[in-house]
DNA sequence: AATAAGTTCGGTAACAGAACGAATTAAAAG
DNA sequence: CTTTTAATTCGTTCTGTTACCGAACTTATT
């Protein structure tokens, strides 16, 4: 068959699609205004897609002038796909539909023994899930796994992942890909924390986003004209290792980045025992510091002078419209006050900073964002790899804590 | 006419425009192969470029088996562009034709009065240079400016600017029009530095670059994915900002950046004379190192350290997979010697730094990069804003110095 | 009666692909 | 050493096919 006809051909599905997903119930002659293409075309289009299983008839309108209009809709157990944010500590696994509702979201310690455990406690995860919404495997058709740490293309290896063992020699995206029978990608977790809030949080609408997640290490997750930015070996935002907060050129910073050292958890903890002469946690502290602990609060007012500076760095280097806090300290209001009262006095112009609407579950729904994406574009899309889907707000159903 | 049609023409226009750019003498056969599509599309469109003046007929090829081929080459005439390198104390002005020829290229001292009369001086260089060539004014399309600072799209003012008067409050792009009677862009100049290193420089062939130029301030420039990273407000790379070197919750770090400070020529020179009590030029500065002097050594090792650290901050923000040096002082052997000791000791992975290939012409050569990827975009591409069109290495004729 | 939804019909631009003639060289035959 | 033949490539012509548009028409509704 006729090539570029064929590319012709699905781009115009494409956007066919698009207003069917973002546009609930819709007619035939609405879709052909909104689209600008021929009643005709769309017509055609509809027939073919309805023909091939992915959307339906679901009434028709009434009460207007005019002949009534039969609705279609997505078939929207048409296909699913798996999305994971997977920690040194804990996993999350969440199952998909096609209109982007995201169900059966699931919460589990991570397996401690890593590498192919992993891998199989997440297929089991996720296997659970489907059945337990009644889903055939076959319908799945992909899964998006955010890892802490930078996933290689080639190799299918994740590098700079200390937390989980194993990922760093294994072919982790072909184990994943065996394991569950469909296709497997990996993403680092602030990258999908980046797209996540982009998609239903604080960066909506927001092309340029940077994403900054403290708490146990740093890293962050940057956007630039609606696309991540990965970099060559998918070591972007590896923010731990910026110049700054401890003295790079010490050794120890070439192990734990001088940034991280300053601002992660281990630091503030660190700080807080030189201070006080006590180790406490990084929750306690923040107890502390509401309780009016001298010490708690100048270990919050340096942490977040560093953060503050971090924040500048990246903008002075990329000029995001909005940066996001995330991570479970950069979700802390105490922080966000503080960053924003240190950084007009770091840096000369203003700078929207914004703590994740999203939390802990940022990475997770990035993770359905880019498996949609991903999923729209390979069955009604163009092959241009940048070519993105606007993707409808979605609800997002309750959490299921497993265990 | 049908619009996606058009487009779908369009694109495959584009295609055998490029592979005839590229391709220099081609047979349509040649491109048929090339570019995938039938030998008869081909004949039909190069009959549409011919007719239209764009493509001419130059020859057969011989000496192969087979029938001979008729080729076809650029009518490289058809349409120029004027890139300009608009500088604090110089201006250069290129003409560059459809080929990708840059030629005509005048340097002259920036009118100091700035706003309107540096427009009109570049007016006036650029018809020179086009009446020199006996270039007709008709065929000139294009203008691209590289200027210091942050050119604002909407209103066509340049933000952050300090070396040029009156250009923060005026619509240059507008002036620009009016004098020069066809369109005009502006881009900052460091921006346009990362293009030309990218077309014709160190950065070939390299879509994630950085560009770091260290001369009388500090700018940086980033390519992500093959596309400038311009940030919100224009204002990605305002470099000189960074939370380093010099302590960036001082008061002045708000007017002139922190690490501007530290690195910049006026840093350097002002550690000199902290160091040795004297006080010189950056210049004299290096020629004093090679002779030995104490106090030059420990002023480059010590700008050295802080520029690693810069380009460290790069690295973990955004991960290039080269970072070129620019810029009076960046441009120095002696400055990417030490940058390359200093840059692991401070960053765990390797980063690959290395000197501009093109100089100070870095800037005016990505003009003309940016100008005739737009131009032809818009002559023979689709709409789309980030279709890149591959452009040929080129042949810079000499450099032309006014007065 | 007005109006909106959807279909039918005819038309067109942009391609593909097969077949074919033209032009050329390489190699075999005389 | 010439002539013939085979192989090869170039370019065109002709015949689809796909993906659309637009006008006219039918149908259903207020």
């Amino acid at each position: 068959m006729n090539d570029s006809l064929r590319i012709s051909r699905k781009f115009s599905q494409r956007s066919v699609m698009e207003a069917i997903v973002q546009g609930g119930p819709i007619s035939r002659a609405s879709i052909s205004k909104q689209t600008g293409l021929s009643k005709q075309t769309i017509s055609e289009i509809v027939r073919g897609l309805e023909e091939e299983g992915w959307v339906q008839e679901t009434g028709r309108t009434s009460g207007h002038v005019g002949r009534t209009a039969v609705t279609y809709e997505l078939v929207c157990d048409a296909a699913f796909i798996i999305a994971v944010d997977l920690g040194g500590t804990k996993v999350r696994v969440a199952i998909t539909d096609l209109a982007c509702q995201i169900f059966a979201e699931d919460t589990a310690p991570t397996d401690p023994r890593g590498g192919r455990f992993v891998v199989e406690q997440i297929a089991a995860m996720a296997f659970d899930a489907a059945d337990r919404q009644k889903i055939t495997r076959e319908k799945i058709r992909l899964a998006v796994v955010g890892v802490p740490g930078a996933p290689c293309s080639e190799t299918g290896r994740v590098l700079l992942a200390p937390n989980i063992a194993g990922f760093d020699t294994m072919d982790v995206v072909g184990a994943f890909e065996e394991v569950l029978g469909f296709g497997a990608m990996l993403e680092n977790d602030v990258n999908l924390a980046v797209l996540g809030e982009n998609w239903l949080g604080q960066g909506q609408g927001i092309d340029n986003l940077a994403y900054v997640a403290l708490g146990t290490g740093v890293g962050s997750g940057l956007m630039v004209g609606g696309h991540l930015v990965r970099g060559v070996s998918n070591a972007a935002g590896e923010m731990g290792f910026l110049p700054l907060g401890a003295d790079p050129f010490e050794a120890e910073s070439l192990r734990t980045g001088a940034f991280e050292r300053a601002v992660a958890s281990h630091g503030m903890a660190e700080r807080y025992a030189a201070l006080s002469g006590n180790t406490v946690t990084v929750p306690t502290i923040f107890a502390k510091a509401e309780a009016g602990d001298a010490a708690a609060l100048t270990v919050l007012d340096d942490t977040a002078r560093y953060l503050a500076a971090g924040v500048a760095a990246i903008a002075a280097i990329a000029n995001p419209q909005k940066v996001i806090l995330g991570g479970s300290i950069g979700l802390r209001p105490e922080m966000l006050e503080r960053v924003k009262a240190f950084l007009p006095q770091c840096f000369p112009y203003p700078v929207n900073v914004e703590t994740g609407e999203l939390g802990a579950r940022a990475a997770i729904i990035g993770a359905a964002a880019i498996g949609l994406g991903q999923l729209h574009n390979t069955l009604f899309g163009v092959d241009a790899p940048d070519g993105r889907i606007s993707l409808p707000r979605a609800n997002v159903n309750a959490l299921r804590e497993a265990i």
